[in-house]
DNA sequence: ATACCTAGTTACTTTTAGGAAACCATTTGA
DNA sequence: TCAAATGGTTTCCTAAAAGTAACTAGGTAT
């Protein structure tokens, strides 16, 4: 019988993908990284389809990765803003390469597919 | 007010994220970068606890976006071999990156939090 | 005749992710 | 006295992902 290898260490891939998986990780990343700091409210307005629940979960859990940091003003109304951490930014080229090996992705599905691939997609 | 960009080309991180998001997807993508060709039964060995309703599911979505290749023996009973498309290939050095990101991550993590960070992580 | 093999499919259930909307605390300004 | 502002939390609900188990085709071995 064919002696095949474990996939060793895939585990690992999926913790890279705890930290950008999730509806909104990615977009919020991409803001903080290209903006340095911003308040709650102005990731709200920046992204105005998400909830505040989902804001802030998906803040607590980047915070607890460390990849985001979170300062908090002592005054009211409460202020709150968020940057990537010192940590984070080593996040950047990964995304950065993900994004790019996207973006040629999508040109080869339509090579595949052509530019409507929206119903062969639908089918799977 | 300040200006804020746009997280622009996010979509296209989504894209990559799609391809090996699913629970199963990396652990079949690292068997099938490993091993050259495997037939579907030897995949399902090497992933116990995968069942064949994700299995087929997951391999479907790789072969559409062209990642895997899927080859049909017509014999009975049938043999299906899967392996990565030669386009396939060229994800490979980001998977890499990937899993290393996050070895060295789950290192920061332990750091951070020490090697009993399970409750906390329960805790968000 | 019957059981077994592989590579699935199908119908149904459970689990998880995400969304909607209401609520909260505290201080300032009208 | 009351509304507004900010950064949340809470409860309830829906949709999507994943799991379970039974079923299939069709040829081969017993």
């Amino acid at each position: 019988m064919k002696n095949i290898t474990t996939g060793e260490n895939c585990g690992e891939l999926q913790v890279a993908l705890d930290i950008i998986v999730g509806k909104w990780k990615p977009i919020i990343l991409f803001h903080l990284m290209e903006n340095e700091k911003l308040r709650f409210s102005e990731l709200q307005r920046a992204i105005p389809e998400i909830t505040k629940k989902m804001l802030t979960s998906q803040l607590r859990e980047l915070e607890y990765n460390d990849i985001v940091h979170r300062k908090v003003y002592q005054q009211v109304p409460p202020k709150v803003e968020y940057s990537m951490s010192p940590y984070g930014h080593g996040l950047k080229p990964l995304l950065v390469s993900m994004r790019s090996w996207g973006t040629e992705h999508l040109e080869h599905l339509e090579k595949l597919y052509g530019k409507d691939n929206e119903e062969q997609k639908e089918q799977i």
